[in-house]
DNA sequence: CGCCATCTTGACACGTATCAACAGGCGTGG
DNA sequence: CCACGCCTGTTGATACGTGTCAAGATGGCG
Protein backbone atom coordinates (compact mmCIF):
# COMPACT_ATOMS: atom_id res chain seq x y z
CA UNK A 1 0.00 0.00 0.00
CA UNK A 2 2.30 2.39 0.98
CA UNK A 3 5.52 2.82 -0.72
CA UNK A 4 7.34 4.31 2.26
CA UNK A 5 6.48 1.11 4.31
CA UNK A 6 8.23 -0.99 1.48
CA UNK A 7 10.88 -2.50 4.22
CA UNK A 8 7.55 -2.52 6.94
CA UNK A 9 8.36 -6.29 7.60
CA UNK A 10 11.47 -4.72 9.45
CA UNK A 11 9.92 -1.89 11.06
CA UNK A 12 9.28 -3.40 14.77
CA UNK A 13 5.84 -4.32 15.46
CA UNK A 14 5.32 -1.72 18.39
CA UNK A 15 6.50 0.58 15.76
CA UNK A 16 4.41 -0.58 12.90
CA UNK A 17 1.09 0.11 15.21
CA UNK A 18 1.58 3.46 16.18
CA UNK A 19 -0.39 6.18 15.37
CA UNK A 20 1.75 9.06 15.52
CA UNK A 21 4.83 7.03 13.76
CA UNK A 22 4.79 9.52 10.76
CA UNK A 23 4.07 12.16 11.95
CA UNK A 24 6.48 12.44 15.04
CA UNK A 25 10.01 12.76 15.22
CA UNK A 26 10.31 8.77 14.33
CA UNK A 27 9.04 9.71 10.44
CA UNK A 28 12.78 11.02 9.97
CA UNK A 29 13.68 7.41 10.70
CA UNK A 30 14.15 4.52 8.10
CA UNK A 31 13.46 0.91 9.24
CA UNK A 32 17.10 0.30 10.60
CA UNK A 33 17.28 3.32 12.23
CA UNK A 34 13.13 2.48 13.74
CA UNK A 35 14.81 -1.22 14.85
CA UNK A 36 17.39 0.31 16.61
CA UNK A 37 15.37 3.20 18.52
CA UNK A 38 12.59 -0.03 19.15
CA UNK A 39 15.47 -1.71 21.19
CA UNK A 40 15.61 0.98 23.75
CA UNK A 41 11.85 2.71 23.80
CA UNK A 42 8.80 1.37 26.15
CA UNK A 43 5.74 2.76 25.78
CA UNK A 44 4.03 3.71 29.26
CA UNK A 45 0.47 4.58 30.03
CA UNK A 46 0.05 7.03 33.06
CA UNK A 47 -3.38 8.45 34.29
CA UNK A 48 -3.73 11.87 34.59
CA UNK A 49 -2.36 14.16 37.44
CA UNK A 50 0.78 11.65 36.95
CA UNK A 51 4.03 13.59 37.56
CA UNK A 52 5.93 12.99 34.31
CA UNK A 53 9.28 15.15 35.29
CA UNK A 54 9.96 16.63 38.30
CA UNK A 55 11.76 20.96 37.93
CA UNK A 56 15.18 20.52 38.69
CA UNK A 57 15.55 16.38 38.71
CA UNK A 58 17.94 14.69 36.18
CA UNK A 59 17.53 14.24 33.18
CA UNK A 60 17.63 10.35 32.52
CA UNK A 61 14.83 10.09 29.34
CA UNK A 62 12.91 11.38 26.63
CA UNK A 63 9.57 10.79 25.32
CA UNK A 64 6.88 11.14 22.70
CA UNK A 65 3.58 11.70 23.94
CA UNK A 66 1.16 9.60 21.84
CA UNK A 67 -2.07 10.30 23.47
CA UNK A 68 -3.54 12.90 25.84
CA UNK A 69 -2.45 15.80 26.84
CA UNK A 70 0.71 16.90 28.90
CA UNK A 71 0.82 19.92 30.91
CA UNK A 72 4.34 21.55 31.24
CA UNK A 73 4.97 23.97 34.06
CA UNK A 74 7.14 26.34 36.88
CA UNK A 75 6.70 27.15 39.99
CA UNK A 76 8.11 29.73 42.63
CA UNK A 77 9.40 29.22 45.58
CA UNK A 78 6.52 30.53 46.89
CA UNK A 79 4.11 27.63 45.81
CA UNK A 80 3.26 30.64 42.68
CA UNK A 81 2.82 28.39 39.55
CA UNK A 82 2.62 28.83 36.01
CA UNK A 83 1.66 26.03 33.07
CA UNK A 84 4.75 27.26 30.22
CA UNK A 85 3.31 24.91 27.52
CA UNK A 86 0.84 21.85 26.71
CA UNK A 87 1.65 19.35 24.38
CA UNK A 88 -0.22 17.06 22.29
CA UNK A 89 0.55 14.06 20.23
CA UNK A 90 2.80 13.53 18.48
CA UNK A 91 4.62 16.50 20.31
CA UNK A 92 8.10 15.09 21.47
CA UNK A 93 8.83 15.74 25.61
CA UNK A 94 12.02 16.78 27.22
CA UNK A 95 14.71 19.58 27.11
CA UNK A 96 17.57 17.35 24.82
CA UNK A 97 20.87 18.29 25.63
CA UNK A 98 19.87 19.54 29.31
CA UNK A 99 21.40 17.98 32.01
CA UNK A 100 18.53 19.29 34.73
CA UNK A 101 15.19 19.34 33.54
CA UNK A 102 13.93 22.99 33.79
CA UNK A 103 10.19 22.48 34.03
CA UNK A 104 7.75 19.84 35.33
CA UNK A 105 5.68 17.79 33.80
CA UNK A 106 2.42 16.33 34.58
CA UNK A 107 0.08 14.17 32.64
CA UNK A 108 -2.93 16.61 32.36
CA UNK A 109 -5.06 13.65 31.38
CA UNK A 110 -4.57 10.15 30.75
CA UNK A 111 -1.65 9.90 28.54
CA UNK A 112 0.67 7.35 26.49
CA UNK A 113 4.16 8.07 26.42
CA UNK A 114 7.16 6.35 24.06
CA UNK A 115 9.88 6.41 26.58
CA UNK A 116 13.65 6.60 25.53
CA UNK A 117 16.57 6.72 27.51
CA UNK A 118 18.55 9.74 27.29
CA UNK A 119 21.99 8.12 25.61
CA UNK A 120 19.92 7.02 23.40
CA UNK A 121 18.01 9.22 21.59
CA UNK A 122 21.10 11.49 21.28
CA UNK A 123 23.24 9.03 20.03
CA UNK A 124 20.54 8.77 17.55
CA UNK A 125 20.24 12.30 16.46
CA UNK A 126 23.69 12.45 16.37
CA UNK A 127 23.73 10.12 13.49
CA UNK A 128 21.12 11.17 11.81
CA UNK A 129 20.70 15.07 10.63
CA UNK A 130 17.24 14.40 9.72
CA UNK A 131 16.14 13.57 13.23
CA UNK A 132 17.82 16.83 14.82
CA UNK A 133 16.15 18.57 12.01
CA UNK A 134 12.54 17.31 12.94
CA UNK A 135 13.35 18.08 16.90
CA UNK A 136 14.57 21.52 15.84
CA UNK A 137 11.31 22.24 13.82
CA UNK A 138 9.52 21.69 16.75
CA UNK A 139 11.65 23.25 19.42
CA UNK A 140 11.10 26.20 17.00
CA UNK A 141 7.35 25.62 17.15
CA UNK A 142 7.38 25.24 20.59
CA UNK A 143 8.75 28.60 20.73
CA UNK A 144 6.57 30.68 18.79
CA UNK A 145 4.29 28.71 20.88
CA UNK A 146 5.61 30.27 23.80
CA UNK A 147 5.92 33.76 22.52
CA UNK A 148 2.49 34.10 21.67
CA UNK A 149 1.74 33.22 24.94
CA UNK A 150 3.89 35.82 26.08
CA UNK A 151 1.52 38.04 24.76
CA UNK A 152 -1.17 36.84 26.21
CA UNK A 153 -0.10 36.41 29.58
CA UNK A 154 1.29 40.11 29.35
CA UNK A 155 -1.20 41.88 27.60
CA UNK A 156 -4.76 40.58 27.37
CA UNK A 157 -7.35 40.89 29.57
CA UNK A 158 -9.19 38.06 31.85
CA UNK A 159 -11.47 37.78 29.58
CA UNK A 160 -9.42 37.60 26.55
CA UNK A 161 -7.24 35.10 28.01
CA UNK A 162 -9.79 32.53 28.70
CA UNK A 163 -11.20 32.73 25.05
CA UNK A 164 -7.64 31.99 23.66
CA UNK A 165 -7.03 29.03 26.29
CA UNK A 166 -10.50 27.97 24.50
CA UNK A 167 -9.65 28.58 21.02
CA UNK A 168 -5.67 27.01 21.74
CA UNK A 169 -7.35 23.81 23.20
CA UNK A 170 -10.21 23.85 20.36
CA UNK A 171 -7.97 23.96 17.60
CA UNK A 172 -5.37 21.37 19.14
CA UNK A 173 -8.11 19.05 20.26
CA UNK A 174 -9.96 18.55 17.19
CA UNK A 175 -8.07 19.25 13.92
CA UNK A 176 -10.79 19.82 11.85
CA UNK A 177 -11.69 23.36 13.74
CA UNK A 178 -8.97 24.74 12.33
CA UNK A 179 -9.49 23.54 8.49
CA UNK A 180 -13.21 24.82 9.10
CA UNK A 181 -11.82 28.16 10.18
CA UNK A 182 -9.97 28.46 7.00
CA UNK A 183 -12.39 27.68 5.10
CA UNK A 184 -14.52 30.56 6.45
CA UNK A 185 -17.27 28.29 7.63
CA UNK A 186 -18.91 29.44 10.95
CA UNK A 187 -18.95 25.93 12.63
CA UNK A 188 -19.73 24.31 15.48
CA UNK A 189 -17.08 22.76 17.89
CA UNK A 190 -17.60 20.35 21.01
CA UNK A 191 -14.38 19.57 23.20
CA UNK A 192 -13.32 18.08 26.46
CA UNK A 193 -11.04 20.08 28.02
CA UNK A 194 -7.85 18.45 29.79
CA UNK A 195 -7.43 21.73 32.35
CA UNK A 196 -8.92 21.76 35.98
CA UNK A 197 -9.74 24.95 36.38
CA UNK A 198 -6.68 25.30 38.17
CA UNK A 199 -4.57 24.35 35.88
CA UNK A 200 -6.27 27.00 32.85
CA UNK A 201 -5.85 28.99 36.10
CA UNK A 202 -2.09 28.42 36.25
CA UNK A 203 -1.79 28.67 32.35
CA UNK A 204 -3.39 31.98 31.77
CA UNK A 205 -1.82 33.61 34.94
CA UNK A 206 -5.42 33.79 36.89
CA UNK A 207 -6.86 32.57 39.75
CA UNK A 208 -9.52 29.72 39.21
CA UNK A 209 -12.60 32.81 40.24
CA UNK A 210 -11.55 34.98 37.58
CA UNK A 211 -11.48 31.79 35.11
CA UNK A 212 -14.90 30.64 36.31
CA UNK A 213 -16.46 33.95 36.25
CA UNK A 214 -14.98 34.57 32.45
CA UNK A 215 -16.44 31.26 31.35
CA UNK A 216 -19.98 32.20 33.17
CA UNK A 217 -19.84 35.68 31.19
CA UNK A 218 -18.81 33.57 27.87
CA UNK A 219 -21.74 31.45 28.76
CA UNK A 220 -24.10 33.46 29.12
CA UNK A 221 -23.61 35.77 26.04
CA UNK A 222 -23.73 32.31 24.25
CA UNK A 223 -20.69 31.84 23.01
CA UNK A 224 -19.36 28.86 24.52
CA UNK A 225 -22.23 26.13 26.29
CA UNK A 226 -20.72 24.46 29.31
CA UNK A 227 -22.12 20.45 29.57
CA UNK A 228 -20.73 18.94 32.61
CA UNK A 229 -18.14 21.39 33.57
CA UNK A 230 -15.43 19.73 30.99
CA UNK A 231 -17.24 19.49 27.66
CA UNK A 232 -17.66 22.99 25.63
CA UNK A 233 -19.69 23.24 22.46
CA UNK A 234 -18.56 26.56 20.42
CA UNK A 235 -21.72 27.42 18.47
CA UNK A 236 -19.67 29.61 16.08
CA UNK A 237 -15.93 29.22 15.91
CA UNK A 238 -15.94 33.22 15.11
CA UNK A 239 -17.49 34.63 17.39
CA UNK A 240 -15.16 33.00 19.98
CA UNK A 241 -12.46 34.16 18.01
CA UNK A 242 -13.19 37.81 18.30
CA UNK A 243 -12.89 37.08 22.15
CA UNK A 244 -9.54 36.53 21.94
CA UNK A 245 -8.12 39.94 21.25
CA UNK B 1 48.91 29.92 18.13
CA UNK B 2 45.60 28.82 18.43
CA UNK B 3 45.56 25.25 16.28
CA UNK B 4 42.13 25.22 15.24
CA UNK B 5 42.83 28.44 12.70
CA UNK B 6 45.69 26.34 11.28
CA UNK B 7 44.41 27.07 8.06
CA UNK B 8 43.84 31.07 9.23
CA UNK B 9 44.84 32.08 5.89
CA UNK B 10 41.75 30.48 4.36
CA UNK B 11 39.28 32.07 6.45
CA UNK B 12 37.98 35.37 4.70
CA UNK B 13 39.10 38.70 6.07
CA UNK B 14 35.76 39.77 7.44
CA UNK B 15 35.63 37.03 9.22
CA UNK B 16 38.78 37.05 10.64
CA UNK B 17 38.20 40.11 12.43
CA UNK B 18 34.66 38.78 13.63
CA UNK B 19 34.72 39.28 17.86
CA UNK B 20 31.49 36.39 17.94
CA UNK B 21 32.87 34.26 15.35
CA UNK B 22 33.90 31.45 17.70
CA UNK B 23 30.96 32.07 20.19
CA UNK B 24 28.22 32.04 17.44
CA UNK B 25 26.72 29.90 14.87
CA UNK B 26 29.36 30.65 12.57
CA UNK B 27 31.96 28.44 15.53
CA UNK B 28 30.61 25.42 13.85
CA UNK B 29 31.69 26.22 10.71
CA UNK B 30 34.95 25.19 8.74
CA UNK B 31 37.16 27.43 6.76
CA UNK B 32 35.66 26.46 3.52
CA UNK B 33 32.23 27.09 4.97
CA UNK B 34 33.41 30.31 5.96
CA UNK B 35 34.04 30.96 3.20
CA UNK B 36 31.04 29.88 1.48
CA UNK B 37 29.53 32.00 3.91
CA UNK B 38 31.02 34.84 3.61
CA UNK B 39 29.73 35.33 -0.01
CA UNK B 40 27.09 36.20 1.34
CA UNK B 41 26.73 38.04 4.25
CA UNK B 42 26.66 41.83 4.75
CA UNK B 43 27.67 43.13 7.78
CA UNK B 44 25.57 45.98 8.63
CA UNK B 45 25.69 49.27 11.69
CA UNK B 46 21.80 50.04 12.48
CA UNK B 47 21.25 52.86 14.92
CA UNK B 48 18.78 52.17 18.10
CA UNK B 49 15.29 52.34 16.86
CA UNK B 50 15.72 50.72 13.36
CA UNK B 51 13.14 48.50 12.91
CA UNK B 52 15.17 45.25 11.75
CA UNK B 53 12.20 42.64 10.78
CA UNK B 54 8.63 43.59 10.53
CA UNK B 55 5.87 41.51 11.72
CA UNK B 56 4.17 39.73 9.55
CA UNK B 57 7.03 40.49 6.58
CA UNK B 58 8.39 37.62 4.19
CA UNK B 59 11.52 36.36 5.66
CA UNK B 60 14.17 37.32 3.42
CA UNK B 61 17.17 36.97 5.33
CA UNK B 62 18.85 36.27 8.80
CA UNK B 63 21.35 37.72 10.80
CA UNK B 64 23.89 37.51 13.60
CA UNK B 65 23.97 40.13 16.46
CA UNK B 66 27.77 41.05 16.83
CA UNK B 67 27.18 43.73 19.24
CA UNK B 68 24.22 45.89 21.42
CA UNK B 69 20.51 44.32 22.10
CA UNK B 70 18.17 43.64 19.72
CA UNK B 71 14.64 43.12 20.84
CA UNK B 72 11.79 41.00 19.65
CA UNK B 73 7.95 41.81 20.10
CA UNK B 74 4.52 40.63 19.11
CA UNK B 75 1.32 43.65 18.91
CA UNK B 76 -2.27 42.91 18.93
CA UNK B 77 -4.85 44.86 16.48
CA UNK B 78 -5.17 47.51 19.14
CA UNK B 79 -1.98 48.34 19.61
CA UNK B 80 -0.75 46.48 23.49
CA UNK B 81 2.77 45.52 23.06
CA UNK B 82 4.71 42.72 24.27
CA UNK B 83 8.35 41.94 24.18
CA UNK B 84 8.62 38.43 24.22
CA UNK B 85 12.61 38.31 23.95
CA UNK B 86 16.05 40.30 24.16
CA UNK B 87 19.09 39.12 21.81
CA UNK B 88 22.31 39.81 22.70
CA UNK B 89 25.72 39.35 20.89
CA UNK B 90 26.54 36.28 19.58
CA UNK B 91 22.93 35.18 19.16
CA UNK B 92 21.47 34.31 15.82
CA UNK B 93 18.83 36.60 14.74
CA UNK B 94 15.23 34.79 12.42
CA UNK B 95 13.47 32.74 12.49
CA UNK B 96 14.51 29.41 10.53
CA UNK B 97 12.64 27.85 8.08
CA UNK B 98 9.86 30.41 8.61
CA UNK B 99 7.87 31.86 5.84
CA UNK B 100 6.68 34.72 7.18
CA UNK B 101 7.74 36.28 10.55
CA UNK B 102 6.13 35.96 13.72
CA UNK B 103 7.64 39.13 15.74
CA UNK B 104 9.17 42.13 14.66
CA UNK B 105 12.63 42.97 15.78
CA UNK B 106 13.98 45.81 16.98
CA UNK B 107 17.31 47.58 17.33
CA UNK B 108 17.25 48.75 21.42
CA UNK B 109 20.25 49.74 21.17
CA UNK B 110 22.51 50.79 18.27
CA UNK B 111 24.01 47.15 16.84
CA UNK B 112 25.99 45.64 14.57
CA UNK B 113 24.61 42.57 12.12
CA UNK B 114 25.88 40.39 10.03
CA UNK B 115 23.39 39.62 7.48
CA UNK B 116 23.17 36.37 5.15
CA UNK B 117 19.99 35.76 3.03
CA UNK B 118 17.60 33.09 3.64
CA UNK B 119 18.47 30.45 0.90
CA UNK B 120 22.03 30.78 1.53
CA UNK B 121 22.02 29.88 5.33
CA UNK B 122 19.31 27.10 4.71
CA UNK B 123 21.41 25.29 2.09
CA UNK B 124 24.47 25.55 4.28
CA UNK B 125 22.07 24.25 7.15
CA UNK B 126 21.37 21.34 4.85
CA UNK B 127 25.08 20.59 4.00
CA UNK B 128 26.40 21.14 7.95
CA UNK B 129 24.92 19.54 10.75
CA UNK B 130 26.72 20.81 12.94
CA UNK B 131 25.30 24.46 12.19
CA UNK B 132 21.86 23.08 12.68
CA UNK B 133 22.88 21.60 15.86
CA UNK B 134 24.12 25.28 17.05
CA UNK B 135 20.62 26.58 15.70
CA UNK B 136 18.89 23.88 17.39
CA UNK B 137 21.09 24.58 20.86
CA UNK B 138 20.02 28.32 20.67
CA UNK B 139 16.66 27.73 20.07
CA UNK B 140 16.29 25.53 23.23
CA UNK B 141 18.08 28.54 24.97
CA UNK B 142 15.47 30.99 23.80
CA UNK B 143 12.66 28.39 24.54
CA UNK B 144 13.83 27.97 27.99
CA UNK B 145 14.19 32.08 28.42
CA UNK B 146 10.60 32.17 26.84
CA UNK B 147 9.21 29.83 29.29
CA UNK B 148 11.32 31.90 31.98
CA UNK B 149 9.61 34.81 31.58
CA UNK B 150 6.17 33.30 31.03
CA UNK B 151 6.57 32.70 34.57
CA UNK B 152 7.76 36.21 35.44
CA UNK B 153 4.64 37.29 33.15
CA UNK B 154 1.64 35.39 35.18
CA UNK B 155 2.79 35.02 38.48
CA UNK B 156 5.31 37.68 39.39
CA UNK B 157 4.14 40.96 41.19
CA UNK B 158 5.35 44.10 39.32
CA UNK B 159 7.65 44.98 42.09
CA UNK B 160 9.58 40.93 40.64
CA UNK B 161 8.74 42.09 37.12
CA UNK B 162 11.39 44.99 37.62
CA UNK B 163 14.18 43.37 39.93
CA UNK B 164 13.75 39.89 37.45
CA UNK B 165 14.65 42.60 34.30
CA UNK B 166 17.72 44.39 36.08
CA UNK B 167 18.62 41.24 37.43
CA UNK B 168 17.92 39.75 33.57
CA UNK B 169 20.21 42.40 31.98
CA UNK B 170 22.38 42.54 34.75
CA UNK B 171 23.90 39.30 34.08
CA UNK B 172 23.55 39.33 29.97
CA UNK B 173 25.56 42.92 29.58
CA UNK B 174 28.18 42.22 32.28
CA UNK B 175 29.34 38.03 32.00
CA UNK B 176 31.12 39.17 35.51
CA UNK B 177 28.34 39.38 37.39
CA UNK B 178 26.84 35.63 36.95
CA UNK B 179 30.20 34.63 37.87
CA UNK B 180 30.54 36.55 40.77
CA UNK B 181 27.20 35.21 41.69
CA UNK B 182 28.45 32.08 41.58
CA UNK B 183 31.04 32.74 44.04
CA UNK B 184 28.84 33.68 46.60
CA UNK B 185 30.70 37.55 46.12
CA UNK B 186 28.30 40.26 46.75
CA UNK B 187 30.06 42.22 44.55
CA UNK B 188 28.52 45.65 42.73
CA UNK B 189 27.59 45.99 38.94
CA UNK B 190 27.49 48.77 37.29
CA UNK B 191 25.66 48.66 33.62
CA UNK B 192 23.47 50.87 30.85
CA UNK B 193 19.88 49.74 30.62
CA UNK B 194 19.12 49.08 26.88
CA UNK B 195 15.81 49.60 26.95
CA UNK B 196 13.70 52.25 27.30
CA UNK B 197 10.55 52.49 30.24
CA UNK B 198 8.53 52.03 27.83
CA UNK B 199 10.49 49.23 25.79
CA UNK B 200 11.07 47.89 29.66
CA UNK B 201 6.79 48.26 30.35
CA UNK B 202 6.44 45.94 27.09
CA UNK B 203 8.77 43.48 28.73
CA UNK B 204 7.29 43.30 31.95
CA UNK B 205 3.65 43.43 30.77
CA UNK B 206 3.41 46.69 32.89
CA UNK B 207 2.94 50.21 32.51
CA UNK B 208 5.64 52.99 31.91
CA UNK B 209 4.25 54.39 35.46
CA UNK B 210 4.31 51.53 37.06
CA UNK B 211 7.69 50.80 35.77
CA UNK B 212 8.78 54.26 37.28
CA UNK B 213 7.51 53.49 40.70
CA UNK B 214 9.06 50.23 40.98
CA UNK B 215 12.51 51.37 40.36
CA UNK B 216 11.96 54.48 42.62
CA UNK B 217 11.33 52.06 45.25
CA UNK B 218 13.96 49.77 44.74
CA UNK B 219 16.00 53.21 44.82
CA UNK B 220 14.56 54.53 48.23
CA UNK B 221 15.38 50.82 49.41
CA UNK B 222 18.90 51.41 48.65
CA UNK B 223 18.86 48.06 46.07
CA UNK B 224 19.95 50.24 42.71
CA UNK B 225 20.93 53.73 42.36
CA UNK B 226 20.42 55.28 38.84
CA UNK B 227 22.66 57.66 37.18
CA UNK B 228 21.19 59.48 34.27
CA UNK B 229 17.82 57.40 33.98
CA UNK B 230 19.81 55.00 32.31
CA UNK B 231 22.75 53.75 34.67
CA UNK B 232 21.87 51.21 36.84
CA UNK B 233 24.44 50.39 40.04
CA UNK B 234 23.63 47.77 41.62
CA UNK B 235 25.88 47.59 45.17
CA UNK B 236 24.77 43.86 46.25
CA UNK B 237 23.52 41.70 43.64
CA UNK B 238 22.55 39.40 46.10
CA UNK B 239 19.81 41.85 47.39
CA UNK B 240 18.56 42.23 44.15
CA UNK B 241 18.19 38.50 43.22
CA UNK B 242 16.05 38.30 46.65
CA UNK B 243 13.71 40.72 44.84
CA UNK B 244 13.41 38.93 42.12
CA UNK B 245 10.40 36.41 43.91
C1' DC C 1 -28.11 8.23 48.66
C1' DG C 2 -24.62 10.94 50.47
C1' DC C 3 -19.87 12.47 50.58
C1' DC C 4 -16.07 14.94 48.70
C1' DA C 5 -13.71 17.45 45.34
C1' DT C 6 -14.51 20.82 41.98
C1' DC C 7 -16.68 24.68 40.46
C1' DT C 8 -19.54 28.94 40.98
C1' DT C 9 -21.03 33.13 43.04
C1' DG C 10 -20.78 37.11 46.14
C1' DA C 11 -18.63 40.92 49.00
C1' DC C 12 -14.70 43.27 49.62
C1' DA C 13 -9.62 44.49 49.30
C1' DC C 14 -5.68 45.51 46.90
C1' DG C 15 -2.54 46.17 43.08
C1' DT C 16 -1.97 48.14 38.92
C1' DA C 17 -3.90 51.10 35.15
C1' DT C 18 -5.39 55.50 33.92
C1' DC C 19 -5.34 60.34 33.63
C1' DA C 20 -3.03 64.45 34.67
C1' DA C 21 0.54 67.48 36.11
C1' DC C 22 5.26 68.26 36.59
C1' DA C 23 10.49 67.73 36.33
C1' DG C 24 14.74 67.00 33.96
C1' DG C 25 17.82 66.33 30.02
C1' DC C 26 19.08 67.46 25.51
C1' DG C 27 19.28 69.44 21.08
C1' DT C 28 17.95 73.41 18.34
C1' DG C 29 18.00 78.00 17.18
C1' DG C 30 18.18 82.67 18.39
C1' DC D 1 25.35 81.21 25.96
C1' DC D 2 20.82 81.03 27.19
C1' DA D 3 15.85 80.25 25.94
C1' DC D 4 12.70 77.29 24.25
C1' DG D 5 10.40 73.07 23.18
C1' DC D 6 10.26 68.23 23.02
C1' DC D 7 10.94 63.79 24.68
C1' DT D 8 11.45 60.85 28.52
C1' DG D 9 10.73 59.89 33.00
C1' DT D 10 8.54 60.81 37.72
C1' DT D 11 4.93 61.59 40.92
C1' DG D 12 0.12 62.06 42.50
C1' DA D 13 -5.08 61.18 42.61
C1' DT D 14 -8.38 58.17 41.31
C1' DA D 15 -10.66 54.20 38.86
C1' DC D 16 -11.03 49.65 37.63
C1' DG D 17 -9.89 44.82 37.15
C1' DT D 18 -8.54 40.98 39.34
C1' DG D 19 -7.33 38.73 43.77
C1' DT D 20 -8.85 37.21 48.26
C1' DC D 21 -11.85 35.22 51.46
C1' DA D 22 -16.09 32.97 52.36
C1' DA D 23 -20.27 30.57 51.38
C1' DG D 24 -22.92 27.73 48.51
C1' DA D 25 -23.96 24.81 44.35
C1' DT D 26 -22.96 20.99 41.37
C1' DG D 27 -21.43 16.70 39.82
C1' DG D 28 -18.80 12.40 40.14
C1' DC D 29 -18.39 8.30 42.60
C1' DG D 30 -18.50 5.03 46.18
Amino acid sequence: MDRLDIHNSEVPALCRSCEVRHKGICGALDAAQLLTLSKHTQQVRQSAGTELIADDSEIRSYANVMRGVVKLSKMLEDGRQQVVGLQFAPDFLGRLYGKQNTVSAEAASDVELCRIPKPALERLVQDCPELEHKLHEQALRELDDARGWMLTLGRKTAAEKVASFLWLIATHIDPAAEASRQMETASTIKFDLPLSRADIADFLGLTIETVSRQLTKLRRDGVIEVINNRTVVVPDTERLELRCG
